[in-house]
DNA sequence: TTGCCTTAAATTGTTGACAATCTGACACGG
DNA sequence: CCGTGTCAGATTGTCAACAATTTAAGGCAA
């Protein structure tokens, strides 16, 4: 099992990703450099540059001489996030018209098989990760990759979002049936029924937010700025 | 005129960001690390951040051993880049209705005049560089940062792709007069025909590229793409 | 106990030297 | 004259030691 690989920092990154994917790296969990480098086995040089990486796509924050760790969206940038999916998606799936052939719906009803299976068969990390996933696939349809590689941005800080103001009782952040309702749009053929479903299931998800619980440690600031210092 | 400033991997960012913007470096060309050192008075490590930044930002390519350049968009990607721009500016116009207020509208007649003025004499790199933050003005009464800074991008792109692929007579990638005919309509309250401008507007641009003159010199491996290896 | 100062450990930031790789030129053989 | 192989110079990649900063604990006085 000896590590020949020397692994980059564009692997470390997508491993961190995953875990953020799939939720097993919480919001503000501190990264320490020494720690990586013993899980990833690679220098600190390489790690460094992972941070910054992810910076650049708002999954780590940075801080001076503090080091780095999972960024934590506030409620307002939750807000833009969604409100960029929504119009990204939509615009993308007006794109589609006419791109989608008989292969692609077949592929998109093979991954919602896969999402199902992963469902039942109680594999949650999976099928988190397969959620994000079929947006990425419905999305592709539309063959513009500098639009597919910004949502799938997006979707990163959905997953850290619903992690962060996500109710606490389904670890979810998608309906399995809404899925499968736009793909049967899709199969007959309405785009304009699937557009819908589309953006009304993104503000499904983002409704169910609450950000009223103040998870974060400096909130205490938030609560008590109405207090006047002398 | 001492620099007493460290100068960190962001401003690096910065001034090679305004280059590109205002053509002062064209695609492909070789960036060293040793000589930008000397230009900005930093360390090595500080111009690698930078260049890491600028490569997930698409402006610089990375090449293994061989340093950085300064990108060069395919044609493919070119069109990505129109087509992502007209989706994104066309919603983010569509999402600023009821937004924009009069002080709004007089900041961007402002900016007309200042683009007027830098054409009448004959400042032409703050033109194309103004030219540019219009797009950014526009899109920025749509309220959404996350999506602003994707647009940035784009900009940043479009700049290099005009640079590449651009009508060599003309240094320009805005038609002055439609900036203020988009502005005219959005005075007059329609958005509608501010809509169709401004995505005319990207149209033209785009239609106005040279595709069939190869540039670039590694076209020799697309050349003899069908020459089987044994 | 509370608050504050000092001190030590841990973590991050920076620099420089060294290794690996690539570029370009020169010589050699065909 | 042309193609190939070799070698020196230049450029990038990596790493380890050192400096700077932050964090946390402990002691001391109020």
């Amino acid at each position: 099992m000896a590590n020949t690989a020397p692994m980059t920092e564009e692997d470390v990154c997508a491993h961190i990703r995953d875990s953020v994917l799939e939720r097993r790296l919480a919001p503000g969990t501190k990264l320490t450099e020494e720690s990586l480098c013993a899980i990833f086995g690679v220098g600190r040089t390489t790690i460094r540059r992972a941070f910054l990486l992810l910076k650049r796509d708002n999954i780590v924050e940075l801080q001076r001489n503090r080091g780095a760790m999972i960024a934590s969206p506030s409620p307002e940038e939750a807000q833009q996030v969604f409100e960029s999916r929504r119009l990204v998606e939509k615009a993308l799936l007006e794109q589609s018209i006419g791109k989608i052939n008989t292969a692609s719906l077949e592929e998109l009803e093979a991954h919602l098989k896969e999402e199902q299976s992963a469902l039942a068969s109680g594999n949650i990390a999976r099928w988190i990760r397969l959620t994000g996933e079929f947006h990425m696939h419905l999305a592709r349809q539309a063959g513009n990759e500098i639009m597919l590689a910004f949502l799938e941005q997006l979707i990163f800080q959905t997953s850290l979002i619903v992690a962060l103001y996500g109710p606490s009782n389904s670890g979810s952040n998608c309906n399995g049936d809404d899925h499968r309702n736009i793909v049967e749009a899709l199969n007959s053929g309405d785009f304009g029924c699937a557009s819908r479903l589309l953006v009304h299931h993104l503000q499904e998800i983002e409704s169910q937010l609450v950000f009223d619980s103040p998870h974060e440690a400096d909130d205490l600031q938030a609560a008590f700025a109405n207090v006047r210092t002398a």
